[in-house]
DNA sequence: TTTATATATAACTATTATGTTATGGAACAT
DNA sequence: ATGTTCCATAACATAATAGTTATATATAAA
């Protein structure tokens, strides 16, 4: 509900390698916890916290696929962060022109909820 | 030195909106930690400590001004935490053709230091 | 030299995060 | 019915985060 609040929520989510590496798997398909899991060291529940943490933060979704939860990316919520972290463009030392543009159109296809920060 | 660490720390940096507010401010104009900490309710020393917290991410830089010590945007990393996102833009409902361009523009201004995660 | 200003650090507390192992429960297979 | 697979949750340990107050340090001013 709260912009700001969300901001938080994804970026703490973005914080962690595991979790970053989890979506970076998640952009190749849906996958299930197990197959989620499969290339990490810790632990079947940890993944699934990881994933609790995901989908709080509205980075990803859950299905139900008979016995399995398979996870799918839910990307918008990585849009306000990027929304978020225009408002910057200046400093980056290149010209981000065009960027406005591209944020332009991101806004209105986002029109859906509005306010930000 | 480590781009996945770099993510880690600059992530969880913005996590938190006291420190975000820090930087929207210094998107003003660098300013002194007392300044910084006038609009907030925390402590002095919690402000030191959210700018120690931005200064490790990189995402400011110290200078000395007499007593002052103020802080000043460096807004590379977020360059850098928008090109992590980018990997996603596919998945923003949207249609961000554009994006690459200017990602691409992007890589080459950041030519100085290339590799990512 | 003493005092004031600006900031950092130390010591402490409370909360949150991340991992573990053990176990519970749902859906399927036999 | 029983076992297997898939996943979640509970209970716990440890560490990191964020805040506090008190104090130290550096520079400037009187």
């Amino acid at each position: 509900m709260n912009a700001s609040a969300n901001l938080d929520a994804v970026f703490a989510a973005l914080a962690d390698p595991t979790r970053r590496a989890i979506l970076s798997r998640l952009a190749e398909g849906q996958a299930s916890v197990n197959e989620i899991a499969a290339p990490f060291e810790i632990s079947q529940p940890a993944v699934s916290r990881h994933l609790k943490v995901l989908e709080r933060a509205g980075l990803i979704e859950r299905g139900v696929d008979e016995q399995r939860r398979p996870a799918r990316l839910k990307a918008e919520n990585m849009a306000a962060a990027v929304d978020w972290l225009a408002e910057f463009r200046a400093f980056w030392g290149a010209s981000f022109d065009q960027l406005d543009d591209v944020l332009a159109q991101m806004k209105q296809a986002e029109a859906k909820d509005a306010g930000h920060d």
